[in-house]
RNA sequence: GCGCCCGUAGCUCAAUUGGAUAGAGCAUCGGCCUUCUAAGCCGAGGGUUGCAGGUUCAAUCCCUGCCGGGUGCGCCA
């Protein structure tokens, strides 16, 4: 709706500039804001103050002269001037009942748009290391990070879903060595450990595995081991495809898959780092100096230059980083966006510095992050930080045992990424108004029931009988409840832009708070039929839009409860 | 010490990117089931938006400085 009135506001300055009484080069942004007290009716802008100065007049008369030029229009029933100089439009009732018939003719299309016009992104998330089950961290990443593509899919946008995992570097000998440990019957007490060795349950399961000879299949890999304690080699490859399988069961638990699985290790087999060092010496941006090879990220805003390749020859971390995003950009992805956890924010810098210093025409902001904060997990109160598999941490599949996964999902999807979270066991597992999982699924329940209800008295609803009958939506809680559905569509792209989900779950628990006080206040199955079939037509919208908009979250939108 | 994130009701969090009287839920207290699912609804109390300045017609939001919490600051990843 907004973009309707913002065409009206439009003109109307075009014919006040043609009059004189604004400034003809005057390009103003129109802002249609949301009310947020209905006094102020159900849009309004605050048009006339921005252009008060520029215009020399005083913002209400400005209003007035905005006002009086608008164009004719069957929109608006009502417009109004208030406070400092606010204009506030009452939406007619033809237009609301348009809002209703969009929602029931586009059904699980209502709420997408095509600002991504079919381009490609990337989003990668979670891309946690091969080293043990997921904790909760991973699983807030992999929360947000699959309903921001699920965002930007609904945004038209071509996404794809990208996994990067470390299977090169020094954590996977600490796991291989670890395993072996156990292998040869040591515990993490006795003299023979490996400093900083894995000290999970999930070890003993692997070594275990490991010397009973089984074969592991995994998204990518299968391997079998060898059964041998002092074949290292084989021990690396068991572990890591052993617990790339763990991760795989993990997420699919969640609900989350992947388009592509990225080795780093491809990086090194295929020359691409060698590729990517070559070009930043051949540019001139990187020195020697103690024996190690530096790059100049000073001069992209580092705060210091960082050692590309080591006194040992080995490649620091963000080397196979910047070679692994230049192979992104390669790709084609226009947009890249990177979900990962706060804690590794310092890559940031490095890696758009070593992406700048390729001369690759990259744009200087490429790619985008969505960094969350830590996830603290509470039962009874207390903060839970153990987990029996994982020894050190809360595991993601240890909460999805428990709690379920559609209230996984949202509770870790329901807040801002850039907050810390504190994930309620007790208030995530009950089954009452507390848990607003439950609250926004039964809301979609009872419309199902009403329908259900329906039939077995014996009576019918249609599309075109259900349209026909909207002018007897007239009271003005089914009209709040249409100018609420009437906004999703933006929340959907505002949310998509700004990679931010959190938003799509506090409007769905403020969609059925309205459904559920309209259930309570007012019965759909009336005997008139005009009524019943209007009352039908607004609820099955509702139904429609929670539907539509769990599912961006990953949520399921059950019939009945 | 430096960088980044956060600070809003007793608790968990919103606030449509600078708009009007800062909103929900939990918890507390009081009501509503012979009527479409009570996994629900209605009502009450609860605030100097960490503090102090600044910009603006307008600041929870932007700027500066403090205070408090988190996290990073390796030739680890």
């Amino acid at each position: 709706m907004k973009p309707q009135i913002a065409e009206l506001l439009s003109a109307a300055v075009a014919s006040l500039k043609a009059q004189g009484t604004l400034p003809a080069d005057l390009e103003p942004r129109i802002q249609i804001d949301n009310t947020r007290d209905k006094a102020h009716g159900d849009l309004a802008t605050n048009l006339a103050m921005m252009l008060a100065k520029p215009a020399g007049k005083n913002p209400r008369e400005l209003a007035q002269l905005l006002v009086d030029a608008l164009p004719a229009n069957t929109l608006v029933e009502k417009v109004e001037i208030a406070g400092p100089g606010f204009i506030n439009f009452y939406l007619s009732d033809a237009s609301t009942a348009s809002l209703v018939k969009a929602v029931l003719e586009q059904k699980e299309a209502y709420g997408r748009n095509n600002d991504g016009a079919g381009r490609k992104v990337q989003v990668e998330f979670v891309s946690a290391n091969p080293t043990g089950p997921l904790h909760i961290g991973h699983g807030r990443g992999a929360a947000v990070g699959d309903c921001i593509c699920r965002l930007l899919e609904a945004s038209g946008w071509d996404v794809t879903r990208e996994f990067y995992y470390n299977d090169a570097g020094a954590q996977i000998n600490n796991l291989a060595l670890s395993v072996q440990a156990r292998c040869k019957g040591l515990t993490p007490d006795d003299a023979g450990w490996p400093e900083d060795g894995y000290r999970g349950d999930y070890i003993v399961d692997l070594a275990n595995s490991y010397m009973n000879g089984d074969t592991v299949e995994s998204a990518d890999q299968s391997f079998t081991g060898a059964k041998d304690a002092d074949d290292l080699e084989s021990i690396r490859h068991f572990a890591v495809a052993y617990l790339r399988r763990e991760q795989d069961l993990d997420l699919k638990a969640f609900a989350v898959d992947f388009d592509v699985y990225f080795l780093e290790s491809s990086l090194y087999s295929e020359g691409k780092v060698e590729a990517v060092v070559k070009t930043l010496i051949d540019n001139g941006y990187t020195y020697e100096d103690g024996g190690a090879l530096w790059l100049r990220t000073t001069d992209f805003g580092d705060d210091k230059d960082r050692v590309m390749r080591k006194k040992d020859g080995g490649y620091t971390y963000f080397v196979p980083d910047v070679a692994y995003h230049f192979d992104k950009w390669q790709r084609g992805f226009e947009r890249v966006v990177n979900e990962q956890g706060a804690d590794h924010h310092s890559t940031i810098t490095r890696v758009r510095a070593g992406l700048q210093a390729l001369n690759a025409s990259i744009p200087q902001g490429w790619p985008d992050y969505v960094l969350h904060q830590m996830v603290t997990v509470m039962r009874g109160g207390e903060e839970v930080k153990i987990s029996k598999r994982a020894g050190s941490y809360v595991t993601l599949r240890d909460l999805i045992d428990e709690v379920g996964r559609d209230a996984t999902r949202y509770f870790l999807a329901a807040r801002k990424a850039d907050s810390q979270l504190t994930f309620d066991i007790d208030l995530a597992r009950s089954q009452s108004s507390d848990n607003p999982v439950y609250y926004i699924q039964y809301a979609h329940a009872r419309v199902c029931s009403i329908f259900r209800k329906l039939a077995e008295a014996g009576q019918s609803w249609t599309l075109a009988e259900g349209l026909a009958a909207l002018p007897k939506l007239e009271l003005e809680s089914e009209k709040d409840l249409i100018v609420k559905l009437g906004r999703f569509p933006e929340i959907v792209k505002v949310a998509a832009n700004n990679h931010e989900p959190h938003s799509v779950a506090n409007y769905l628990r403020d969609l059925a708070g309205d459904f559920h006080t309209y259930y309570n206040s007012e019965k759909t199955l009336v005997d008139d039929a005009d009524v019943r079939n209007a009352r039908l037509a607004l609820a099955e919208a509702v139904r429609q839009v929670i539907s539509n908009g769990l599912g961006l979250l990953g949520v399921s939108a059950p019939q009945e409860m």
